[in-house]
DNA sequence: AAATGACGGGG
DNA sequence: GTGTACGTCATTT
């Protein structure tokens, strides 16, 4: 028997002779694996039946216990049936279903590990075990620094000239890394760039990668969008020329998982992490609010510093011309830096969340938010020792999905531009309300009879108990007291200048955040395990009545409110000073509970807003665009930056947008999209602005599409094109229907000027100009005044 | 009006 | 892997 301290990388589960147990990955000096045989799947169900152990329909149930669980609030016996592999539990729970009701049926496995076992990844544990068996584990708090893992970033460079790369016949042409000692390339071809290391072909410097893994011992690869283009690409790639992309420890190809609709890549030995994932996740709960999420403006928002992209269409051109090919290897080590210093910044968030929620390392990718806090919640419950819920069945989340709550305030804006926008947001907002009137599905509508009309009762209607504190309350307090402790270490930690705790520290708030601004969420979404309509409007109800005093205490004040939404309020400054603003802020806080607190959001020289009519009952749509004195712009709803718009018609967008907020001046932007129509009805734009991108991602389709339609003309002469594939295509001037018109770029002749104008450039450009006077007549009989000029 | 299918990131 | 995003928009039927 050895005894050993070690992080807790990850935790899955694997299939040996027959039985699926679980697999602790873990970090000493290099990585190494362990096996639970002793841990034995489970489920609960309620019943008086008899259920005795042993072989059940082929089914071997290895125990039956009674215990109490709390179902609903209310205390009750229940049977846990132990049975001996996981993949049984759904079908045994279902057979004995009509003995009684069944729980906890459909938790992870290796979730389950972690809950039963008080274990948090990234932590280090203490583990007894014989040969490659676990005997007993035991987590040990924070003793071995996670930062002593070996990191390392990467980026890929692709050949691309049909402007989209093809992985059969495209090739790789750089591959970049970067970590704390530096970075490097590695290439095919001369380029005179120092720090890259100059191989014969496009096979050798993928083994020449794989080595600098093995070399640097990775524990941790990141990439951005790795998941998705570059570890399947370099796959295809090594296919492709005979050899093997050995990125896992013990030389074996990344596992590239589709599942559902998001790519789950699995690198043995290794914590494979997509920075992508994790921008998706901060972008999800606000924390970041950028209109992108390209690499480039990720980089902007989060480290700051000078722009250095190549236009990704002409990479293939740059990697042709012997001049230009340092420029690109230089780029593409950029891009690998950049990967890193986000990594760096982001990974202490991963590893906090990881520990806060108990889901491994490898499941935050990929998880929503709202999964997170469920998971928070269960591993709640297991405490407190409360069944966990199951998640509502297809038919039971569509009747859901089919009864939207009435959702949160919202002023629409009159449209138009505006100059000097200060906008307060509400912090945490929804948290605060959830544990200052206690709402939560155990507390909803108790019967004592003092608690029906106390501080609890929702404006709605619905009273939460004043007696005892609910789950998700309780849940929100400790992360909010948690956090408060933590902001205090942190402060300390600024004091002594250890930056290094400071980031973890930093971090660990950010997770907190991020947890708490989801759980309204989690009640309000129609598949979560703790749904609650009633719960869900009573917070919208609370918080609707918060935000509007608010708004009249301005009005009150002298101040205009030109828009609110949720948890937010833009003022116009009018003729008063930011100082007033400040000083309004001030007040409404000190009249505020405790917990809840007005933040400044940021002050705007100018503004464009447009209203749209509600669509749904849950809210209208957020339309606006914003710049700072400094010029930074910020963009909500009128998002067009997609692969199936063409260049020009994104392009036209923006400038427009860029004329209204730089200039103030809409005659500029009516301008700029009469040349634009000019221009197309010229003839003379290039193909290159005219493509519109899409992918083929299935194999047979029901509705001919104009995608579909110019690829089965394009098979017909003779070309080969898999599903998968990303093809660009011109609506051309042959043909009725759009569908008929479209061509691949190779067979495109012309373009269909009229197309580009009405279904391209005029629906993007006409969202933001529509609602400021003008019409799509200003702007095709271009020789003509504006109408608004005749008017004035 | 309803159904179908694509978008995100990466090159 | 005791699972299977999501909200929105254009085009076709």
């Amino acid at each position: 028997m050895s005894k050993k301290q070690a992080i807790l990388i990850d935790v899955d589960s694997v299939t040996k002779n027959g039985r699926t147990i679980i697999r602790l990955i873990l970090k000493r000096k290099g990585m190494f694996k362990l096996y639970d045989r002793t841990f034995y799947p489970y489920f609960y169900i309620e019943t008086e039946e008899r259920i005795e152990k042993g072989l059940y329909n082929g089914i071997e149930i290895i125990s039956v216990e009674e215990v109490v669980k709390k179902i609903e609030g209310q205390e009750r016996k229940v049977k846990k049936v132990t049975c001996s592999d996981p993949r049984e539990i759904q079908v045994l729970s279902k057979m004995l279903e009509s003995f009684g009701k069944t729980y906890e049926k459909d938790i992870r496995f290796n979730r389950r590990y972690l809950i039963d076992k008080g274990l948090k990844p990234m932590n280090t544990v203490e583990i007894e075990y014989e040969g490659k068996f676990v005997k007993s584990i035991r987590d040990v708090g924070e003793k071995i620094d996670v930062n002593t893992l070996n990191f390392l970033s990467f980026d890929i460079e692709v050949y691309n000239p049909y402007g989209i790369p093809r992985e059969d016949e495209d090739q790789a042409i750089i591959i970049s890394y970067a970590n704390k000692d530096g970075s490097g390339a590695i290439t095919w071809k001369n380029c005179g760039v120092k720090n890259t290391k100059v191989v014969k072909n496009e096979k050798e410097m993928i083994d020449e990668f794989c080595n600098v893994l093995r070399e640097n011992e990775v524990d941790v690869l990141s990439g951005y969008n790795s998941s998705v283009f570059d570890i399947p690409y370099l796959k295809a790639r090594a296919n492709a020329v005979k050899t093997k992309l050995k990125l896992g420890r013990g030389d074996s190809s990344p596992k590239i998982n589709k599942v559902g609709m998001t790519t789950h890549v699995k690198i043995e030995g290794r914590v494979h992490s997509d920075i992508y994932y994790l921008i998706r996740i901060l972008a999800a709960a606000q924390a970041i609010k950028l209109q992108r999420h390209t690499l480039e403006e990720v980089y902007k928002e989060l480290i700051g510093g000078p722009e250095w992209k190549v236009d990704m269409l002409s990479i293939y051109q740059m990697w042709d011309d012997e001049k230009r090919r340092g420029d690109l290897v230089r780029y593409g080590i950029k891009d690998a830096e950049a990967t890193y210093e986000i990594f760096e910044k982001i990974f202490p968030l991963q590893v906090e969340m990881a520990r806060l929620i108990k889901i491994p390392l490898s499941m935050i990718s990929g998880s929503t938010t709202g999964q997170m806090v469920e998971a928070l919640l269960m591993d709640e419950s297991f405490k407190r020792g409360y069944m966990i819920p199951s998640r509502p069945s297809g038919y039971a989340a569509n009747e859901r999905y089919s009864k939207p709550i009435q959702g949160a305030y919202v002023k629409l804006p009159q449209p138009g531009i505006y100059e000097n926008i200060v906008v307060f947001d509400f912090r945490s907002l929804y948290p605060s309300i959830i544990t200052s009137h206690n709402i939560d599905p155990y507390t909803i509508n108790c019967t004592h009879k003092e608690c029906k009309t106390g501080a609890n009762k929702a404006p709605n209607g619905n009273h939460f108990c004043t007696k005892t504190q609910g789950l998700v309350p309780s849940a929100i307090k400790n992360l909010l007291e948690l956090r408060k402790k933590v902001k205090a270490e942190l402060k300390n930690a600024e004091k002594k200048e250890d930056w290094k705790l400071a980031s973890t520290l930093n971090a660990r708030v950010a997770a907190m955040k991020i947890i708490l601004n989801t759980v309204y969420g989690m009640l309000n979404y129609p598949r979560s395990r703790w749904y609650s309509r009633e719960c869900a409007e009573s917070i919208t109800a609370f918080g609707r009545e918060y935000v509007q005093e608010v708004g009249r205490k301005a009005e009150e004040k002298g101040f205009n409110v030109l828009y609110s939404d949720t948890d937010s309020i833009f003022i116009l400054l009018g003729n008063k000073t930011q100082e007033e603003a400040l000083e309004f802020m001030k007040d409404v806080n000190h009249h505020l509970p405790e917990t809840m607190e007005l933040e400044l959001e940021n002050i705007y020289k100018r503004g464009l807003f447009v209203s749209k009519k509600q669509e749904k009952e849950t809210g209208a749509k957020k339309k606006y665009a914003l710049i700072t004195k400094e010029g930074k712009i910020k963009i909500r709803g009128f998002e067009l930056v997609r692969r199936d718009w063409s260049k020009i018609a994104k392009d036209t967008q923006l400038a427009v947008l860029k004329a209204i907020l730089e200039e103030g001046s809409r005659e500029k932007a009516l301008q700029i999209v009469k040349d634009t129509v000019q221009r197309l009805s010229s003839g003379k734009v290039p193909k290159e602005e005219l493509v519109i991108y899409t992918q083929l991602r299935k194999a047979n389709y029901e509705v001919l599409s104009p995608e579909l339609s110019a690829v089965e003309k394009a098979r017909s002469r003779g070309m080969n094109i898999a599903t998968g594939a990303i093809i660009g295509y011109i609506i051309t001037k042959k043909g009725k229907t759009v569908s008929e018109k479209a061509e691949l770029i190779d067979f495109a002749a012309d373009y269909d000027s009229e197309y580009y104008i009405d279904h391209q450039v005029l629906p993007a450009v006409m969202k933001i100009i529509g609602e400021l006077g003008y019409t799509e007549e200003d702007i095709k009989y271009s020789g003509k005044q504006g109408s608004l000029s005749d008017w004035m």
